[in-house]
DNA sequence: GTGAAAGCGCTAACAG
DNA sequence: CTGTTAGCGCTTTCAC
């Protein structure tokens, strides 16, 4: 591969005028400036990044981890910030904690060891050490869907507690009255959220919630599948479900499917976020959706502001909480 | 960031020393190894990858190309991958190409200026000049879905007109004559062994195919949507289809629904890839499902063998054909 | 306007 | 067994 010696050779300069050309034109006379420019055309030159990355300290790399990467959510997310990336020449590092903190930090560390040049992150720790971690990275750093309090980070997500209200208040004006909420892990800033949005709601409207009503999932079909099971054959089970998340409720929708049930006639079901495929899922599930598309966006150009501008001009950490819109299916009837 | 000369420093030490006991304790004398182990604790010593990267020519990071990261294959394939990576201490960049040959190639040149140390790719390219750019990469590289003829690079896919012939075929034992193909975009490998597969398979059962008959879509829903209803709404409808693929089969489903028709009573459908959630999907779906597992299994442990081996040793391209299992779902009926 | 020289952090001959 | 030295390719003072 060519090297910026080649060219200076080639054109008959020192390769300090080679690299001054290609950052400031300017300051360079038009001749040389040409005689630099056929050179490169001729041998093909283009910059060494890992050299440049060596002595400033940055890739033209970002970073952005997941919880788990085959969440549909995730390929959608992925793709908006790949393509604002590559407008401004950069990669995209993409990696998968799990859900595990202690891998998260792992991660990170390779991360920063590559010398990115920003972070997105689906952050799910909590702790001091966790947060101690995250503050010492010196990157600019966006996090999304979890906020994490006391992180200066900018923070992208959508208001979960709003999410599970709406749906349980549409619950609620059906008739309902034993309304059963599958839950997320319980500690996860979204997971929190949506209970507290159910339960609150509830309580306005008069509505005792037993104790049984309330389950913790892993937001992952398989649990979502045994927990509605388990809810289903209850003696006291109840008239309709709230799953805490898409995956969540497309388990609920096989348990109901395998007892031999019907949604909506014989149990209700909604969930917050948007279901893949959901137009051919039948019946059409009643949801309150986030817009992905505009989580990517923000994210990504809230993180390129901060990777173009100088720390010393960052402004604080923003904060941003989306709306969710509610789409109503047939997954509801009256008890 | 504490280099190695801090460690030297601390250690008594030259750099050399230091780097020496690295890659190769037994070449240094075991106090020394201690003094060097102790300082590299007390400092948080970690190495530069930047640094080693402009030295040995190769980063520990690979690139990953899909045609579109929305893709639910997509999700599955980086998953394995980025965890056959992360084992050998290995990050991701993951790029799409949306089956643009000249987006590809640019990825590639970031990718290899970058330089990594191998590539999976689904090409999507041909030509001479494609071919000659992939040729010139000197980089491992693994080639995923579309073989491309005259490419020494190893390649893992599935039998595509297998495939197809086995629906085909099942289509046919349930009395149809009248089948329709919705094909994927022609000149793509897939695309073609799967359309081949299904004339094939017509033309041993003695079954003519009427041109109307083959429609060419782009793998994606929407064309899918487009091209089932124009063949459902045409005077000589087919009484049976097969959808190249996974979201074209669900943008099939959608015109079946929205046109009032039902499958399989009046129209059935088989397709070639699972569909995202097929178990929830109704009527679930017959289709032959190739091994996401197996390909992404296959691909990462060729990668890594060839990253591991010198490029003297290195074996020639390897090929890989998995077979597609045929599941049978309740979306085929008698005409 | 242009060039010499130092240095980013590490590796690998080559001496000793 | 350990240290000296010369780069990898680029950027950035600082002179001229």
């Amino acid at each position: 591969m060519a090297t910026i010696r080649d060219v200076a050779r080639l054109a008959g300069v020192s390769i300090s005028t080679v690299s001054l050309a290609l950052r400031d034109a300017s300051r360079v006379s038009l001749q040389t400036q040409e005689r630099i420019a056929e050179a490169i055309r001729d041998i093909g030159y283009v910059a060494n990044p890992i050299a440049q990355t060596l002595k400033s300290g940055r890739s033209r790399l970002i970073g952005i981890i997941f919880g788990n990467v085959t969440n549909p959510f995730f390929g959608e997310i992925l793709q908006k910030v790949e393509r604002a990336a590559l407008e401004r020449d950069h990669l995209v590092i993409v990696s998968e904690s799990r859900f595990d903190p202690e891998r998260e930090l792992a991660i990170l560390s390779h991360l920063v060891g590559q010398r990115v040049s920003g972070l997105i992150l689906v952050p799910h720790g909590r702790g001091e050490r966790y947060l101690n971690y995250l503050r010492r990275l010196d990157r600019p750093l966006v996090t999304l869907d979890h906020r994490v309090e006391g992180l200066p980070a900018d923070f992208v997500g959508s208001d979960n507690h709003l999410a599970s209200a709406m749906l349980t208040e549409h619950m609620i004006r059906y008739g309902h009255r034993r309304i059963a909420h599958i839950a997320g892990p319980s500690g996860l800033w979204t997971a929190d959220e949506r209970k507290r949005g159910f339960l609150d709601t509830m309580a306005t409207a008069g509505l005792g919630v037993d104790d049984a009503m309330v389950v913790h999932g892993d937001y992952e079909a398989e649990m979502g599948y045994g927990l509605a099971m388990r809810l289903l054959t209850s003696a006291s089970r109840p008239t309709a479900i709230l799953a805490a998340n898409n995956t969540t409720a497309l388990g609920v929708l096989q348990a109901i499917d395998d007892l031999g049930l019907r949604c909506p006639q014989h149990i209700s079901l909604t969930c917050i976020d948007d279901v893949p495929w959901s137009k051919i899922i039948k019946p059409r599930l009643t949801m309150a959706v986030q817009s992905t598309s505009d989580i990517a966006d923000i994210a990504s150009s809230w993180l390129f502001d901060r990777i173009d501008q100088s720390v010393a001009t960052a402004p604080p950490p923003r904060e941003r909480l989306l709306m969710p819109k509610l789409v109503v299916g047939q997954s509801c009837a009256p008890p």
